[in-house]
DNA sequence: GGAATGGTTTGATGTTTGTCAAACGATTCT
DNA sequence: AGAATCGTTTGACAAACATCAAACCATTCC
């Protein structure tokens, strides 16, 4: 139907008013520091503890940690039936803190 | 005598034990990020909560807010006499973490 | 020695947070 | 329609957290 991606996008906050300081303390995390490294590569994924390397969470905490990223601007997420789809919003970040994204996925630990 | 900084220093971990999620954990508190301001000129600053803009506080807070920070590797301090002399470990970070605290700084909210 | 000074430590208090479990909502499948 | 699926919401609970106040510890000044 012309829109090539399909579904709606779950409330996020608008670029110019993503704070860095919810954007540390959302990163400040240990379970959501490891979801960053899930993003890196750019891919969008489901919200399925087990797709993520989160098996050991429940899938309410899991529901828990990905609204705290999409509400400190770090991801977006899209509807899609009952599916949901997050990935970083990558552009948006390098337009509001240039080079933060970078520098903290190359300081991630292995 | 022959020590041209005198004093020694508060513990804080090497360089090669600074953990990423500790170092964001520390900076997700607006207090903390503020702290990261005042040092980002690279000066060392007493705890006097005066001299930091965070006359509000009470001087046990800064206390607390300052050993988060050491323990988690952002800052050093070196004690003289009463005083301590708080700031950016800033090489230390550079090494550990290429290019995040150029990043960070450059962020920060006017 | 005694008082003042710069910070730390401890205790108390209210808030936030991470987690699970159960109930719920919407969508898809049969 | 009914059942299964993916995720959210709500409630509960323990742990962590930010803050203040009072006591404390060195050090410095008189």
């Amino acid at each position: 139907m012309g829109d090539e991606q399909g579904g709606q996008w779950l409330e996020q906050p608008d670029t110019a008013e993503i704070e860095l300081v919810k954007v540390l303390h959302a990163l400040g995390d240990p379970v959501r520091l490891a979801l960053l490294k899930v993003y890196a590569d750019g891919e969008q994924y489901s919200c399925a503890p087990g797709a993520l390397g989160l098996d050991h969470l429940h899938k309410s905490t899991v529901s828990h940690h990905m609204r705290i990223l999409r509400e400190a601007g770090v991801t977006s997420t899209r509807v899609v039936g009952r599916s949901r789809y997050v990935r970083l919003r990558r552009d948006d970040l390098d337009a509001r803190f240039p080079g933060l994204l970078d520098a903290l996925i190359a300081a991630l630990p292995a």
